[in-house]
DNA sequence: AAAGAGACCAACCGCGAGTGG
DNA sequence: GCCACTCGCGGTTGGTCTCTT
């Protein structure tokens, strides 16, 4: 049958978010709340389809989102229930305070995976790495060269695509030739508009609630995971 | 100074689950 | 039970930045 994509209407916007737009959404869903995400941007007169402004919702205006950097005990916590939930992002941001699941997503795959690899531990399972570990090639990463893609070669996309297939594979065999430790450096060089930054302090000095205080029902958890494995993708 | 490599993250895409008629 | 539809999730992409050579 096929669904056509929602964003698949001509005329709507894509991409980046502007200041107006978020003011906009912002406003819509202060006044009548979340939900009905379909008729969302046609009555708040937005350009935009509403899984998008779902997401924008979501991962950027909620008021309740921290917006700083991931503590330590946040990591310890991400890590603790990434090994119980695995790729259950939604999940596990359902037990981390003002994290959303793109957020925990996006910080997994670029540091903890990485961290953890480094420690010779498979982020996949939590496992040490065992010695005859062979490296599986992305699930859709490119095959090999044909001469329509050889002739792009010199493309960004390209280029990009080579590139992250080299960071895959230093992921997962955890060989890692990287010049410079793993840092923070994501928050300096993110480009953050001054109200960001602010929020950001504030967040951190303040409104940052430890995750030691939550208190993750590990019971609950552990049979959730033994039932979301049972569906597990990789069967 | 320029080019290439690597890091980060917002946003997109496709699919499955849920739901109502 | 089937169909059409919405919503939410997880994987992926692309833009833009910094760092290194």
């Amino acid at each position: 049958m096929g669904r056509a994509p929602c964003c698949a209407k001509v005329g709507l916007n894509r991409g980046r978010w502007t200041a107006q737009e978020d003011e906009t959404l912002t406003k819509y869903i202060q006044t009548h709340g979340e939900g009905s995400w379909r008729d969302l941007p046609k009555n708040a007169g937005l350009l935009r389809c509403g899984k998008s402004c779902r997401l924008r919702w979501i991962n950027y205006l909620r008021s309740d989102l921290k917006r700083g950097n991931i503590s330590e005990e946040e990591e310890q916590l991400i890590i603790k229930l990434h090994g119980l939930l695995g790729n259950r992002w939604s999940l596990i941001a359902g037990r981390m305070q003002g994290r959303t699941d793109n957020e925990i997503k996006n910080f997994w795959n670029t540091h903890l995976s990485r961290k953890l690899a480094d420690r010779g531990i498979n982020p996949v399972t939590h496992k040490p790495f065992c010695c005859n570990f062979s490296l599986q090639p992305k699930k859709d990463s490119k095959p090999e060269l044909n001469s329509s893609i050889e002739s792009s070669t010199s493309s960004r996309a390209y280029k990009k695509s080579q590139r992250n297939m080299k960071k895959q594979s230093t992921v997962m065999t955890g060989t890692c030739k990287r010049k410079k430790p793993w840092t923070e450096k994501g928050a300096l060089m993110k480009k953050m508009d001054p109200m960001e930054k602010l929020s950001s302090r504030i967040s951190d000095q303040s409104s940052c609630k430890p995750s030691s205080e939550m208190n993750p029902d590990e019971d609950k958890l552990k049979s959730q995971a033994q039932k979301l494995q049972c569906c597990s993708r990789e069967g």
